[in-house]
DNA sequence: GGGCCTATATATCATTTCGATATATAGCAT
DNA sequence: ATGCTATATATCGAAATGATATATAGGCCC
């Protein structure tokens, strides 16, 4: 097995669009991906120094006053390789983990409002997800042409929100 | 933050249906939550010493000849009062890590076959899933009458294969 | 009757990941 | 003046994963 977590793609593939440093490669997973991939900074600056290490991304550093050093990272052709090659292995299952539903099957412990309450929460933050999303992709629709891709995402968490609604 | 995780309140919950053996709980768990729950032993087994050195649950050893010793752990009044606590608390949202969208989001690097394999394999799974939850759903509505609840499950996880389905 | 697989049962280990915190400053708003 | 937000990296403990080790009973297959 050769058991590579798929943060490192993850942070490959993101690499492809173009040379960033850590915060950015966060930022923008914040802002395209965030509602079925995260990452910590706990998790991402010492992936990319392995990285590095592994000859993947190639790092550039530049001084800025006031802030600190700014390390930009591009990938490396073995990097590209490496993604491209995890790309075309099947995807592995999901590692899900839905505190929700875990409190919905202990339900009986549950006063019955409070159950209710849980559910309704729960569909306030998809609607707001969803709206989110809705502002990314408009923009994404104005900005990036080439990401035709993008609106499955969409869809997908649409589906998600009327999988939430018809659950309550 | 309390920061306390929730694989603990899904080993007392558990526990409030009746005294276990950690072996007993991951299997409990497989056969019940696993499609949007699970548990590592190497999580599991530490994680029962912690409860047990906080008096949250109980442990009782059984000798056992050819076999390790079997510790089987019941919840104690601490152990219940915590379970209840966590549960009436909202939901934290769930940590979603996709890593099949995230190919598809890189789905501009694939050439075109691969993606729909990708895919093909998803629904593949989803429908084993689903197959093997309504196998154990009809178990259950046989021999526990008192959780109503499952239905639930149920329909969340075959509208998520009408959308895997809806994706392709 | 020998070999093999599965189930029972706990434990440990390296690696990953999360979540929180620390540090430092520029710029904007109140 | 004060505080908040954004920029930017880093580290730490705790939690979780996935793999492996250990040991044996019992069933199945040929």
């Amino acid at each position: 097995m050769p058991s590579r977590s798929s943060s490192r793609y993850a942070a490959l593939g993101i690499l492809t669009l173009e040379p960033m440093s850590g915060y950015d490669i966060k930022k923008f997973i914040e802002t395209s991906v965030a509602h079925f991939w995260r990452e910590s900074y706990g998790n991402l600056y010492p992936l990319l120094n392995r990285l590095t290490d592994e000859k993947l991304v190639r790092r550039r550093t530049k001084r800025q006053k006031g802030k600190p050093d700014r390390h930009v990272y591009s990938l490396t052709d073995r990097g590209r390789a490496a993604f491209l090659e995890w790309l075309g292995e099947p995807a592995k299952e999901d590692a899900v983990r839905s505190e929700l539903l875990l409190k919905l099957f202990f339900g009986r412990h549950l006063e019955p409002g409070r159950l209710e309450a849980h559910l309704e929460e729960y569909r306030v933050v998809q609607a707001r997800i969803l709206g989110a999303l809705r502002g990314t992709s408009e923009m994404l629709e104005a900005h990036h042409a080439e990401h035709p891709d993008f609106r499955y995402w969409m869809l997908t968490l649409r589906r998600g929100e009327l999988v939430a609604r018809a659950r309550l």
